[in-house]
DNA sequence: CAAAATTCATTCGTATACAAATGGTTTTTG
DNA sequence: CAAAAACCATTTGTATACGAATGAATTTTG
């Protein structure tokens, strides 16, 4: 484990994420000098990250999204709730879930049905089929989760979800 | 240092970024058994962490979008490329691509020939207002970085992204 | 050299993602 | 209670993102 750590932290001495020529270069000047590189930057290397995530995802699961699949495990999860409340409680605005929504009822994965107490809101329910098609690919789901972070050793992916977590 | 190590691995002792009432429930049964909860999935925290850091780019930098200013951003390091190998250095297809560089070209901030040798490739080159635009938001785009893992220590931010790195 | 394979840019279709506006409904407040 | 504020779902518009198909051009190969 201690070697581990070592390993994690060797790179403290430089600085994040810096290419070797670049820092170099560095030597008396400030951090604002620091050339910008694209490559170093978390918003381009989140979206790589995110991109190869989502390749394993379809390769995993052909027959629905990484945001179907995660609409439909909610809504296993909490059972009968509005659709704006289910777009909140997975990060999804009000435009996105109906989208999803829509999708996921045409292929009578979930039922709508209007809320007769506050004509304002639908309310959204996984069907039979919903259900069961969710449990078919629960174990697929968790695969994913596994092989997107394969490229860590078992110690740096509890560190990297660790992170990543406080980022979200 | 250590202690910092050691806040880092405490987590250790338990499965990945689980709900502790969910790791009570587990007791003997096997790694299978474990309910699926998407709030650990990597996918769905990528994805949220991806929303944060946009929403920290469109603050900082409101007149390009992160894609767009990427993009201008390569191009101002390699100079004079064909679009599908602008696409390729920065992860993006050639449809993607295409609609980004229409973008930036109707806003005059990049300019595209034919290669006259090769009359399929199209070059594209950053216009001089593009290379101003680029230098004007540089610091913004470094600042933006850096807001976006305010949430981290200094020393896990550069953990992070070293981990980051290995699965992007 | 000629056929086959590859590359390039484009187009089409589908699916997030979000800002902004809208209209109907409910809740809050003065 | 009535006006104001908030909420819900929807629609419109813009911007990625990618699979698949297309046609033109180039490279590879037999």
């Amino acid at each position: 484990m201690l070697s581990f750590l070592r390993k994690l932290c060797k790179i403290d001495l430089g600085r994040p994420g810096l290419n070797a020529n670049v820092q170099t270069e560095l030597k008396d000047r400030e951090a604002e000098a620091i050339e910008y590189q694209l490559e170093d930057q978390v918003g381009y290397m989140l979206r790589r990250a995110t991109q190869r995530h989502l390749t394993i995802f379809a390769d995993n699961i052909p027959d629905l999204t990484a945001t179907q699949f995660a609409a439909l495990a909610k809504l296993c999860e909490l059972g009968r709730v509005s659709q704006n409340q289910l777009g909140r409680s997975i990060s999804m605005d009000a435009a996105t879930i109906k989208g999803v929504i829509d999708r996921l009822r045409i292929r009578e994965l979930v039922e709508t049905s209007p809320d007769e107490e506050d004509k304002r809101r639908l309310y959204i329910e996984a069907t039979e089929q919903g259900q069961k098609l969710f449990a078919t690919h629960e174990a697929a789901a968790k695969e994913i989760t596994k092989r997107t972070l394969d490229p860590l050793s078992p110690q740096e992916q509890i560190v990297f979800l660790e992170l990543l977590a406080k980022l979200a």
